[in-house]
DNA sequence: ACATGATCATGC
DNA sequence: GCATGATCATGT
């Protein structure tokens, strides 16, 4: 698939694939579908990169370079409702100082996004799972201001060593939670007493609350 | 039922 | 190890 040049054309493709289901789509590019998504999490979404022709790979960039826009795949549950939160990137836990929302990986992903709903209740086999109705999406101005006033939150927790303090509880649309191979993964952080220490790696996740209102839109 | 914490795969 | 792509699975 060529990329698309630009916002309409992606837009028409993803609609295009609304209501077709992943086995389907998945033949057209003839890749195989797994028995279930335990073991290839990731299966989803990066069929939909084949489908719409991003060209991101796994460089840090958005999906769909040349037009600046990032591609979700989002799983509904049985009430077609998003039923997980959306990861946005790693969380920096090391060199925080002079970090700005501004500039933050956390705003240049989300500042435009093609979100694209898939039936996922765990009771329909994955090949015969739908396709949604594709959403191109910008954060409103109150958005924005609720995501910069979570990530500063979050950015200053991490600079003063406070990750251990909460859970996940912290945030209002946006949270930190692990991110990792498993929970015995490390990473370099800041100990409340400005050490450095090793711990477990961590990833900013949208919540799902925000993620029902948008598609709800 | 739901959110949090844990986990899986792939590429460089 | 960190980037990409996320969902699983357990506790409450």
């Amino acid at each position: 698939m060529d990329p698309p040049r630009s916002e309409n054309e992606l837009l028409d493709c993803a609609a295009a694939l609304a209501g077709r289901t992943l086995g389907e789509v998945a033949r057209c590019h003839a890749i195989a579908v797994p028995r279930n998504l335990k073991r290839a999490k990731g299966w989803v979404g990066e069929l939909l990169e084949t489908a719409l022709g991003a060209t991101a790979g796994s460089r840090p960039v958005p999906d769909f370079e040349s037009i600046g826009v990032e591609l979700k795949s989002v799983p509904l549950n049985s009430q077609h409702l998003p039923q997980e939160s959306t990861f946005v990137s790693s969380a920096p836990l090391i060199n925080t100082v002079g970090l700005q929302w501004s500039t933050s990986t956390v705003k240049a992903k989300l500042n435009r996004v093609l979100w694209v709903p898939i039936e996922a209740a765990h009771e329909i086999p994955v090949a015969i799972r739908r396709i949604g109705r594709p959403i191109l999406w910008s954060p409103s101005s109150e958005d924005s201001a609720i995501l910069q006033a979570d990530w500063e939150e979050h950015i200053e927790r991490i600079a003063l060593g406070n990750l251990d303090e909460h859970g996940a509880q912290l945030g209002t649309y946006l949270q930190i939670r692990p991110k990792a191979i498993n929970k015995r993964d490390r990473t370099l952080a800041v100990s409340h007493t400005g050490e450095q220490i090793a711990l477990l790696p961590r990833g900013f996740y949208l919540r799902t609350s925000f993620t029902r209102k948008i598609i709800s839109a």
